[in-house]
DNA sequence: AAACAATTTTGCTGTTTTGACAAAATGAGG
DNA sequence: CCTCATTTTGTCAAAACAGCAAAATTGTTT
C-alpha cells in the first residue's frame, strides 16, 4: 500500500461502507442494598420481547454524547444526568440484521427520581447488576465494561453522590460503594476516610427509619470538593 | 415518543443516517528523553501538508481493534503492539469534508524497531508529544485524550515496558515515567518502588554508553509479573 | 422507671507505605 | 593513582492503612 492508496481513498469510500451508529446506556441505580441496572423489553424482532439495554440510532445532526443524552431523557425524563463513555463495541455480526457499532455510555442516576410513567411505558425494569438477566447482542459485555468503569472512576471522583438522594447516611454511603466494589468495608474506617476528605456537610437531620438511635444525614457539598483541587478524591477498595 | 416510534425506527434508518467510521492512532514512542508520537503529514485537500495523526476508513468487514491493527501495520510494520482503545470522536463537523465518526487507538512501541522505510514512505515523524505542532480536525484533543489514559493506565498495569528496548536501565524507566506523567521522581524511591514490584529481572550485562562506571540491564520478566497476580502493579505519581 | 434491643458513633494501635534525604562505589580516562 | 561522572545503596520520620471493641442513643418492652 503506498502513500496515495492510503490516502487517495479517504474520501471517495462507497456508501457500502457506512454503517450505522448506535448509542447504548448502561443506567445505574442504587437501592440501598445492590448496584441496579435499568433494562428493557426489545419491541421487535430479531431477539423480540429479550432484555436489553436501553439505546438508540444516532441522528445526523447530533453527538454521540448528544445521543447519549437523548436517550437518557426518553427513558428516565433527566436531564443533567452523570455520564460516561464506556467504549464502541464493533463486532461484525454483533447485530444480526445489519451492521451496526455501538458506542456505549453509562450513566448515574438516583433511582428515586426517574419518571415511573416512562418506565412503566417502556416496559422497563431495574435488575441488580448482579443477577441481570442474559441481554441480547454484545449487551452483557457492555456491563461488564461500564461496571469495570464505574469502578476506576469511583476511585477517583466521587461520582457514587450521583446514585444517592440529596441527603443520605454514611452507612448509604457505605452501602453503596460496597455494591459497586463488591467488597465489605469496616464501617469505621470508612466513616474516618470520608471523613478526611472533607467534602461533605453534616446535617443536623437525623433519619429514623432504620434505628432508634437514627443516624445523621448527610450531603455532598460540591464547593468543599472544589476546595481541595489537586488534592483529588481516592479511595482504595 | 412512544415505544414503537422508538423502536419501529430501528432498522429502517435511511443510508443517509449512516455514517463513516474511520481510526485515528497515536502512536507513542520514547528516546531516553522524551515521551514522542508519530505524525504523518496529511497527503490531501482539505488541510493538505499539515500534521495529523496516522489514521484510516474502517472496512466493511473488521472490527475497530482490527482496523487499528492494521493502520498500525501500514505505518510502521510492527505486529502485536500494546493498544488501548481511548474515545469515540463524533462532532458533526469533525471532518469538513464528511460526517466521519473516529474511534482513537494509542499504542505504545519501541521506537528502535518500527520500519523507518515506511516512516519515510509516509512522509512521518516523530514529535515530542509536549512539542507537538498544530494537528488537523480535533486530532490534537485525541492526543490529550490518550495521554490522560495512557498516564491513567501506567499506574495499573506495566505497559510502560512495552516503550523500552528488551534490555534498559533503571534510569532509562524511570526518564520514562517522568516523561510520561511529566513530573520528576527521586532516584533511590522509584528503584526501591521498581524492586519492590518483583518483576524484572537484574541482568549481568551492563550498559556502558552513558558513564564509567556501567549500569545494570534488566528485563520485565511476565513470569513474575504473572506470579503476582491479584498484586496489580501500583505505581503513584 | 428500669431493663432491653437495635443501631450508630467513636478511637486506638501496630504495621505498612511513603517521601525526604546523602554518602559510598565503580571503573574509564588522564 | 587520582579524577570524575554516574550508578548504587539505606535510614528515618511521617503519614496512611487495617484490624479491632466499647460506649452512646432512643424507642420499646417489662
Amino acid at each position: 500500500m503506498s502513500l496515495n492508496d492510503e490516502h487517495t481513498i479517504i474520501y471517495s469510500y462507497d456508501q457500502a461502507d457506512k454503517v450505522l451508529i448506535a448509542v447504548d446506556c448502561i443506567i445505574f441505580g442504587f437501592d440501598k442494598e445492590d448496584l441496579k441496572i435499568l433494562l428493557v423489553r426489545r419491541g421487535i424482532e430479531p431477539e423480540k420481547g429479550k432484555w436489553s439495554l436501553v439505546g438508540g440510532l444516532l441522528k445526523k445532526e447530533e453527538t454521540l454524547e448528544a445521543a447519549a443524552t437523548r436517550i437518557l431523557d426518553t427513558y428516565t425524563g433527566l436531564s443533567g444526568i452523570y455520564m460516561e463513555e464506556v467504549a464502541t463495541f464493533s463486532e461484525v455480526n454483533r447485530d444480526p440484521v445489519e451492521r451496526t457499532i455501538s458506542t456505549a455510555y453509562y450513566a448515574l442516576i438516583n433511582i428515586k427520581e426517574h419518571s415511573k410513567n416512562l418506565v412503566k411505558q417502556f416496559s422497563a425494569k431495574w435488575f441488580s447488576a448482579s443477577q441481570a438477566p442474559k441481554l441480547i447482542f454484545d449487551h452483557d459485555h457492555m456491563v461488564q465494561y461500564a461496571l469495570n468503569r464505574l469502578r476506576l472512576r469511583t476511585t477517583t471522583e466521587p461520582i457514587g453522590f450521583d446514585l444517592l438522594p440529596e441527603k443520605f447516611t454514611m452507612r448509604e454511603l457505605q452501602k453503596l460503594y460496597e455494591a459497586i466494589w463488591d467488597t465489605k468495608l469496616d464501617k469505621r474506617n470508612f466513616i474516618n476516610k470520608i471523613n478526611s476528605l472533607d467534602i461533605l456537610e453534616k446535617l443536623d437531620e437525623k433519619d429514623m427509619t432504620t434505628s432508634r438511635k437514627g443516624s445523621y444525614l448527610y450531603k455532598f457539598d460540591v464547593e468543599k470538593y472544589r476546595q481541595q483541587n489537586g488534592k483529588s478524591f481516592e479511595m482504595k477498595v
